[in-house]
DNA sequence: TGCAATTTGTACGTATGTATT
DNA sequence: TAATACATACGTACAAATTGC
């Protein structure tokens, strides 16, 4: 066969590859930061010796990511600047893998369980108030009556995203949203699935509450339990196939 | 203010990003499947009345996100076509958010292990023999004595991927992947801090050894148990901060 | 108003890689 | 083997839009 140690097969490189690697590079050692300014477009032509469109797909892709914006014009935001938002950039690229029948939603649903316990378990622990109190607000923002299935999905994904912010775990949180995000579609098609929308609408919210109160009370297990449930009886009740009992 | 509801900021959405928007929404429709190939550069230039660099900067970032794939030449592969290997973009995602500071290891050794709780759980429920063969032969690799750093971080790597994937979870699986990558550079400082390797290699390794017989017995929440505390027990000797107990 | 710096968009030319004839 | 067709890869050059001074 061709698996000779002697010989490494050549991996040809291309140009804007190099150069993003480059990039990388640096901010994986630490020498660029958020908030640093890259060169400008022409400069990396220069120091690089590549072409601009070399560089050019470089940035994209780098802006793509959510690593780096670019402004036009001149002065302070002009240019492309370190940022760091993920949270885009991870949605969308979970979103096109779930398009592409990369992920099962059962998958999905069994991680985004595990990540909901951690975060109120977390949360019960080290929310502060404020936090609390913005939640409680939400909360009751899904009781009023009339809300749409648009609407409502809104409320719903922001009361378990801010629960996840307050756990303070950045990722957990990310994640969270990147994961809500990214079902929204299919979370929509279920609700129209609904028989009793209504009903629907008032034992979700009733189930939130309840786990409100286990985070403030800082009883973890309790709203471990309630949150995994919330979940897994909305999912069996309207998603479809069961992810593991068959 | 300029908080005018009337008003909206003209969001001016480039060129290259009406590339990428239509094709993503061809993604997201089903109209472009796994496999399939995208219009040549040239032809998308036609039908877009784009320039050619346009289409292409589109392309190198759904490239980027392993979206697609692109080859030179004629016939079978040429031409870009929908791939939809998700792992190597998200860890590299991840990783460079881990080094703007995004993330604290922390937060991300406590995703990993909720992740990790439920592989092996899932694991144990319905993993194939196949699979336990090789997660065992892993194992016994591991024993071999005088391994270095980065070659018992491979091995240790591949099994709690291994591990995952033998739970049929593919998102757990990718992400576990994506995690691991993203702190290897932390982990192989970690190694370096340990004061007595050799010892250190045994206890891991009877750990992992541990938790795969809970899983071959189809024990889940045994398993649960011991990877949890082989997780924290590591990360707590020689990682640092504690994330929850301060 | 104008000027400079910068990104953005387009057009075109050439080189390179790959399969078919 | 050579010729051909097709596709990406890379570069240069120029025009337009945006922002600050």
């Amino acid at each position: 066969m061709s698996a000779d140690p002697e010989w490494r097969t050549v991996r040809r490189v291309r140009t804007h590859e190099q150069v993003l690697i480059q990039i990388q590079e640096r901010i994986l050692n630490g020498q660029l930061r958020i908030g640093d300014r890259l060169p400008s477009e022409r400069e990396l032509v220069q120091v690089l010796g590549v072409s601009r469109n070399s560089v050019r797909e470089a940035l994209r892709v780098l802006e793509a990511m959510g690593i780096i914006d670019a402004h036009t014009g001149s002065g302070r935001d002009a240019g492309s600047t370190v940022a760091g938002r993920s949270t885009d950039a991870l949605s969308n690229l979970l979103r096109l893998h779930m398009a592409l029948a990369q992920f099962r939603l059962g998958d999905l649903v069994d991680v985004r369980i595990e990540l909901e316990r951690l975060a109120v378990r977390q949360a019960s622990a080290e929310a502060d108030p404020a936090e609390l109190t913005q939640l409680r607000s939400l909360t009751e923002a899904m009781t009023r009556p009339g809300l749409d299935h648009e609407r409502f999905h809104e409320l719903d994904s922001e009361f378990h995203i801010r629960l996840a912010r307050a756990s303070h775990n950045a990722l957990a949180a990310d994640l969270m949203q990147a994961l809500r995000d990214a079902v929204k579609n299919e979370m929509l098609a279920a609700f129209a699935r609904v028989h009793d929308w209504d009903a629907a609408v008032a034992s979700l919210t009733a189930e939130h509450l309840a786990i409100l109160t286990a985070v403030e009370a800082g009883q973890g297990d309790e709203a471990e339990t309630l949150v995994a449930r919330h979940i897994r009886a909305f999912y069996d009740s309207v998603g479809g196939e069961s992810p593991s009992s068959d």
